[in-house]
RNA sequence: CGGGGCGUAGCGUAGUCCGGUUAGCGCGCCUGCUUUGGGAGCAGGAGGUCGCAGGUUCAAAUCCUGCCGCCCCGACCA
């Protein structure tokens, strides 16, 4: 493809309101152009790229017997009433104002409404039906360019099964596929075991990459290969001692101490000897939840073990409930339930707030002076702590979700009447999963990963051309002439290659737009190296250069995308 | 939805606090000549409802009010 006539339209500034390198990168690229917040369109460059992703995706979808749907992203309202879930998306699903129609956000309903009645008998099963299509979320803050947008590319698949053992081998079936897409994409990913979350049913599995960009926080194990969202993430920690000794109860005047740094600093006493606590609000009742020093409560299990939603109190509730404010609170005189992480179990010789302002207490025995307290796994894991699984370091960072499958079970077969006649003659539910990837996400994520200061770093897989032909000088005859006969030669080798045949264009600026597009192999044809009868090869990636006859080349591009 | 920032030509911006000629600069664009191995030089040129609406004033990019849009942090999130 020449360059000279198509529509790539390089920056050389970065534009002011992409912050995150995928993003610049694929606007000074000339990928895409931000229409409205969340809004993108994708430019030839992009789309080709794109395009490339899908290709994967649908080959190893097809692979595992996936026959590939195109659904109506305008639905009817009423399908999604049936399953509860215009009510579930609440503001994220957008609605059409003048017919009683939304923009489907994901299409399990359209999905499942299209196997009730199609697919009448076991023997009809299994199934597993895809597309690849826009998905419309009303998001309240889209961010990071394509990576969270109000409008965007899902894989979405659905399996249809006839009993739970068939859905085991649909989702194990998936799980590879995914893990093919992935790799043949070159993105490095892992695994990470969910909960399932508002779509319902039991087993998920997220796929994600790490980024800074990313939305959600996993402890990670690169030894084990272990990890999980932080929500739920364990690590292996030291409970606190318990002293052979139990001290008395007493009070000390702390005067302005308020955090367990300073309380530790005014005691001079270890973090691990404090007992920080937190008073949260479930079914308008307080609760205190007890944490060893610096610790931090994880609302989440702490949710999950209250079996609700909870907020931590306000500070004039605080004053209210405890007597004190926050920095001066503690189990000891507290009415009401106390939970503790089980870090601090059986613990004693502590320190805690005394519920009364500028006072602490000292010598507390939880197990003698706190006879009603609960304990569970409270605790946020944090980097550096050990895997539960192989005993070694943990890591804790952002990551982007890039696909989630999971077992839905019959939760919208049900809903909508979906139900096939088994070997009995019964009608039974049809067992469905669900599984969907971000496309643009991939092409985002893969930037994230694959680019440095100049620009993108293109592997072959997603390369939306595989050599960058500059002809330097397009004046000088020799120039011209030899990367128009280079041009043919390698188009026709079976190359697709982008042609820098730009006339009025700087050297340094075809150097430089080569960089930012970043394909992964440069033939740089200058007046110099055509003097001895050679052009440059430039690995994108490496930097590496070789003068090479240019007869050679074609033999020398085969043994590098070898 | 809460907090912060921003909105001036296709892009990046100065000017706004403290109102006052024709709104300035860089990139890009057009014409001509020169130049061509790391974002060229000279000369000439085009391009602006200063986000929108209202108000104050002799006078508004600048001050006031309202609205809209965009970015960041948070909340939320299949």
């Amino acid at each position: 493809m020449r360059q000279s006539k198509n529509f790539i339209p390089t920056l050389k500034e970065v534009p002011a309101d992409a912050v995150i390198p995928s993003h610049i990168l694929m606007v000074r690229a000339g990928m895409v152009r931000m229409l409205s917040a969340g809004i993108y369109s994708f430019l030839p460059l992009g789309y080709k790229v794109l395009k490339k992703i899908i290709e994967i995706i649908r080959e190893e979808m097809d692979a595992i017997g996936g026959q590939e749907f195109h659904l109506p992203a305008l639905n009817p309202k009423e399908i999604w009433e049936q399953t509860g879930r215009v009510e579930a998306f609440g503001d994220t699903m957008f609605h059409v104002k003048n017919r009683d129609y939304v923009l489907a956000p994901t299409h399990e309903e359209i999905m499942t409404y299209h196997a009730k009645g199609a697919l009448k008998s076991y023997k009809d099963l299994p199934q597993i039906w895809y597309q690849i299509q826009t998905k419309f979320r009303n998001e309240p803050r889209p961010r990071s360019g394509v990576i969270r947008g109000r409008q965007f590319l899902m894989k979405d698949a659905y399996s249809f099964d006839s009993s739970w053992e068939g859905l085991d081998k649909s989702y194990e079936m998936l799980d590879k596929a995914y893990r093919k897409i992935f790799d043949r994409v070159g993105i490095k990913y892992f695994v990470v075991g969910a909960s399932s979350g508002a779509m319902g049913g039991s087993k998920s599995e997220e796929f994600m990459v790490r980024s800074d960009a990313g939305e959600d926080t996993v402890a990670y194990c690169e030894h084990c290969g272990y990890a999980a969202n932080v929500e739920v993430a364990q690590s292996v920690i030291e409970p606190v001692k318990r002293h052979t000794e139990s001290r008395e109860i007493y009070e000390i005047s702390t005067p302005n101490v308020k955090s367990i740094d300073e309380l530790c600093e005014f005691l001079k006493i270890d973090e691990r000897e404090t007992a920080k606590s937190r008073i949260y609000i479930y079914n308008d009742e307080p609760v205190l939840v007890l944490m060893s020093g610096n610790d931090e409560v994880n609302e989440t299990k702490l949710e999950n073990v209250l079996g609700g939603a909870v907020r931590p109190a306000h500070p004039d509730e605080l004053k209210e409930i405890t007597g004190a404010d926050a920095g001066s609170i503690g189990p000891i005189g507290f009415k009401g339930r106390i939970i503790a992480d089980l870090r601090l179990k059986d613990g004693n010789n502590l320190y805690s707030g005394a519920n009364k302002n500028d006072y602490h207490i000292g010598g507390i025995d939880l197990k003698r002076d706190v006879p009603q307290i609960e304990y569970f796994d409270l605790r946020t894991v944090q980097s550096g702590e050990k895997c539960t699984r192989c005993g070694k370091e943990l890591e804790v960072f952002k990551a982007i979700e890039l696909g989630h499958i999971f077992k839905l079970g019959t939760r919208y077969s049900e809903a909508l009447g979906a139900e096939f006649l088994d070997e009995n003659g019964q009608s039974q539910p049809i067992i469905m999963g669900s599984y969907g990837i971000g496309v643009e996400r991939v092409l985002a994520c893969f930037i994230e990963q694959n680019h440095d200061e100049k620009g993108i770093l293109w592997k072959k897989p997603l390369a939306p051309f595989d050599v960058h032909l500059l002809g330097l000088n397009m004046k000088k005859e020799v120039v011209s002439e030899t990367s128009e006969k280079i041009y043919k030669e390698l188009t026709g080798a079976g190359y697709d290659v982008l042609f820098d045949d730009r006339v009025d264009a700087q050297a340094g600026f075809k150097f430089n737009d080569a960089d930012l597009i970043g394909l992964p192999v440069q033939v740089i044809v200058g007046e110099r190296g055509l003097k001895e009868g050679t052009v440059e090869v430039k690995v994108r990636k490496t930097g590496d250069r070789a003068k090479v006859k240019t007869e050679d080349l074609l033999a020398y591009l085969k043994e590098i995308f070898k």
